[in-house]
DNA sequence: CATCAATCTTGACAACGAAAAGTATCCACT
DNA sequence: AGTGGATACTTTTCGTTGTCAAGATTGATG
């Protein structure tokens, strides 16, 4: 297995870029320690991506794929809210792949692959805002697309831990940024009294 | 004006920084370029910044004194919800410095005036949110902030001209951007009927 | 077992941020 | 007026990075 050909040399690349992403963010990203890492030569990711901006295109396209299927779970399981929730939740356990995903400048956006898999993400939270019943429906996309992406990002950066006094005191941070994103949509539920 | 001192040079590379920023991208940066712009040496900012971390931390610094300055305005001028358009209404006037301010990845967080100027930039937006009287204040905060921040990135990464077919069909996008902002945080209200 | 395409390597290049050491200009003090 | 020193900028060098062209290795197919 440990031969001239890797095998899975695709997968490898972006898992190990991944981790890197996550630890220390995408411009601190090389290609070549990751290669280095693997065991490959510092040019043996161009077979498979071509270029730098084609590992990050495959990137966001896994990491859409990832959480349009989270996403298509939490509406199975629950309601709109839980949808949202779920997309918060995707953000914190998959840093990397989230960090990389909305960042159009990195990125080829004309990629077929990112489109199509860009659609497949955000379609189980529009649908799920439809069951709110909002009258103006456009404006409930944008908050509530807007409340988990704004939060996911805010959360991510470290500035909502460094901003918000209470209930943010590093241990199992991760769960108090849903509990926080579950009641901020709460929210945006027109109150139950039809 | 023209001779070994440069006079303004610190202003200089901050404003050829964000020019360049704004057109492609903080990845896309290249302090060497921007010095042959202004036309002094690759290494002129170091005197004045130290590093590229230290640029681009003045940048953020800047940023946030500018958007807290837009806010408090409109916080004197208006209600809550012209706050949160305002800051929308910063990021898409300024995506350069927008786009520096929020990544802690690039930045020395622990430099004293980044955090004082966040700190300043914060305030007018969490005021705002506590005129509204919700019974969660902290909801209400993360749930302001989120929405914003969510919109304003959403919409300067393209992902929201992309993915929402109605409103914003590029002509007059930053005026649409904010009206849609204005709708969606108008669901954050509650309802007018005490 | 001979090809041949797919996969990975080698070597070279230009651009970048950083650092050390040097040079020019300005300012304060006499 | 002139001099000393601090401030602002330059020159040179270094290691790292992504990209590219050309070559070496392997496994599959006949």
């Amino acid at each position: 297995m440990a031969g001239y050909h890797h095998g899975n040399l695709r997968d490898a690349i972006l898992a190990g870029a991944v981790s890197v992403i996550t630890r220390d963010g995408v411009a601190a990203l090389s290609l070549r320690a990751v290669a280095a890492d693997i065991g490959v030569s510092h040019t043996a990711f161009r077979r498979h991506f071509g270029s730098r901006e084609g590992v990050l295109n495959a990137l966001a396209v896994q990491g859409n794929l990832m959480l349009a299927e989270q996403l298509r779970g939490a509406a199975a399981a629950g309601e709109f809210i839980d949808v949202g929730v779920a997309y918060v939740r995707f953000a914190l356990t998959n840093p990397g792949h989230f960090a990389v995903m909305f960042r159009s400048d990195l990125l080829d956006n004309d990629d077929p692959e990112l489109i199509s898999a860009r659609a497949e993400s955000l379609a189980p939270l529009r649908d799920g805002v439809r069951t709110l019943g909002a009258a103006d429906v456009t404006a409930a996309e944008v908050a509530a697309w807007g409340v988990v992406h704004g939060v996911a990002t805010l959360a991510l950066n470290g500035t909502l831990a460094g901003a918000l006094d209470g209930p943010l005191n590093a241990r199992d941070q991760a769960a108090d940024v849903e509990a926080l994103a579950r009641r901020a949509l709460s929210l945006l539920q027109p109150p139950t009294n039809p």
